[in-house]
DNA sequence: CTGTTTTACGTTACGGGTAACTTAGCGCTT
DNA sequence: AAGCGCTAAGTTACCCGTAACGTAAAACAG
């Protein structure tokens, strides 16, 4: 018990008995079971889980790096779960992770199956829902309004005169943040009396590749088409170099957009036309709500963390 | 207890009991608190402590994608450490994440502070050094060799003819693994009679602005610098566009290497000489020898995971 | 020097799950 | 009907840190 105070700094003891206690910690090597503490209800863990869909998507690799470092600077540590876009992987997680008794989750995306939300909101531990804001959230939400950000490309397209566009995306059990996009994307374009030919590269990642061949794709089956919407910057890549491979004047014959604004856009000679959303900052926001709830700060339960539409120089521009 | 037996498949209750205490576990939404159960020693936890030092470097992305997915396919889940490449951020991390009882770790590098050496010896747990391959491992290491993988990138740009080399990296506090790569680089250059000049970017991140900017600052000071070898992949585009940008013909006028293979080079009309490693695979392995060590399996304690040069066309071929 | 307060340290109990042991109850045998 | 074996279920103790309480000794006041 002594030794219990010595270590908390707690007062009660002697210098001489404390100088003993640390001798023999450091003697021993001993390091305090937290698992004791935390079990036996006295405080809580410092363990927030969070759930990312997955890291090849650079996007989800800065929002988790700004979770876990500000996380990180509140002595607290990040419990991973990798869902891979599935409700099913997310619930499992969430039971497992609920039995270690986090202090908070912090999760992506708003869709959770039934089972899943029972044993969220009967948890009572704070939630912070990120990447599609979420008006009526379980607890507390973070991100953007997807379905606005593909509605502004939508907008921006037309209004630079295109009309028979593509959408180049990977197909999803589950609706999520893409699709919504392609909802907005749409609504604009139909709006403004355009239409959209979608392709949805089935049973794959929105990566590189599936961007290369799902143009190719759409290209065999409507070639009129002037303008392609990627479902993120990286599938955009894969379509542009597709274009440039098969001599298309990008974005004379035609025009390509993607989202997410990636760090390596700055590689290229020409600003890809995207989205930027600054994703760190989305993650280091939501563990900022995270530890303002554990610490009986008043919070807001949710935050738009805003994007923007970067021009760029892959479409038309309005003078041409 | 019976509730405990149910739960827990045991035997030894009738299947009217069963009924009883899986349906009052359904009408409680009882979840088993796992911290009591590992708390009082019947078992080990299912955590792994994984340090990574950043995700903003995709190829430790990768790394930790590798591992959380293999670990999770056995029930056990990632305890995420971003330790910032200082020895001093692991060592409070390692004795916040002992203090979990974490049934393993998982770290990057082979180099710890001499406290956290004690501690990670005194742990008892398996311990997995991941990066750069150790051959007296703490416990167990699965990597690649840095210095010979520097080496024979040296090598090869000495086979080509280049002699005046450079060097474009970040400068770091203790050695790691970008530091051996260069040193075996400077051996293999230097054993073939050539220079290396090295510009290493201060308090600066191994990213694609520095590469940029460091770039300048070497041909600023050594303008006969015929071919540059970057820290990774990320600096070396950087390189690139800076090179391109003043009208300098890569490779004829000068010649670019990195290092990682970044997915996203395959985004370019033309190969980025680099380094080829499965950073996932790398990451699998680890996880799974951790696996393979909880489960008492056989294990060897080194793992090699190789390494590819990879040509490109950004530096001389052999018959120019 | 007595009575009161303060300081230093010790003791007990608790948290939730489970190993190890005990008891109750049932069916079967002879 | 007594004895045995088996199954189902209950009881006790433990893991380790700490809140709450207890106690002895020192410090202080009058």
């Amino acid at each position: 018990m002594t030794a219990s105070r010595v270590l908390r700094e707690e007062g009660g003891y002697s210098e001489k008995t404390r100088a003993k206690v640390l001798a023999q910690v450091d003697a021993l090597g001993y390091l305090p079971n937290r698992l004791a503490t935390v079990f036996a209800g006295d405080q809580s863990s410092t363990f927030v889980g969070v759930s990312i869909p997955d890291l090849g998507n650079e996007v989800f690799a800065q929002v988790l790096e700004g979770i876990d470092r500000k996380l990180g600077s509140f002595g607290y540590q990040s419990v991973l779960g990798l869902t891979q876009h599935t409700l099913h992987e997310e619930e499992n997680w969430i039971r497992t992770v609920l039995s270690w008794q986090p202090a908070g989750l912090i999760l992506t995306g708003r869709y959770h199956s039934p089972r899943a939300t029972d044993m969220l909101r009967n948890s009572g531990i704070p939630i912070v829902e990120i990447w599609d804001l979420n008006s009526s959230p379980l607890d507390m939400s973070v991100g953007i309004n997807h379905f606005d950000s593909g509605f502004d490309m939508g907008r921006y397209l037309t209004s630079l005169g295109y009309s028979d566009v593509g959408y180049v995306g990977t197909s999803h059990d589950t609706a999520n943040a893409a699709t919504e996009r392609l909802n907005g994307f749409c609504k604009a374009v139909e709006g403004a009396g355009g239409a959209v030919v979608k392709q949805l590269c089935l049973h794959d990642t929105a990566t590189f590749y599936p961007g290369f061949y799902g143009t190719e794709q759409l290209l065999a089956a409507k070639n009129n088409v002037e303008c392609i919407y990627y479902q993120n910057d990286a599938m955009a890549f894969g379509g542009l170099q597709y274009c440039v491979g098969k001599g298309l004047n990008v974005p004379i014959d035609i025009g390509i957009a993607g989202w997410g604004d990636l760090p390596i856009a700055s590689v290229m000679n020409r600003r890809l036309t995207s989205c930027h959303v600054s994703h760190l900052k989305l993650g280091q926001r939501a563990a900022e709500m995270m530890m303002a709830r554990l610490t009986g700060e008043p919070v807001n339960s949710c935050h738009d963390i805003g994007f923007r539409l970067i021009p760029g120089s892959t479409v038309r521009n309005n003078d041409s």
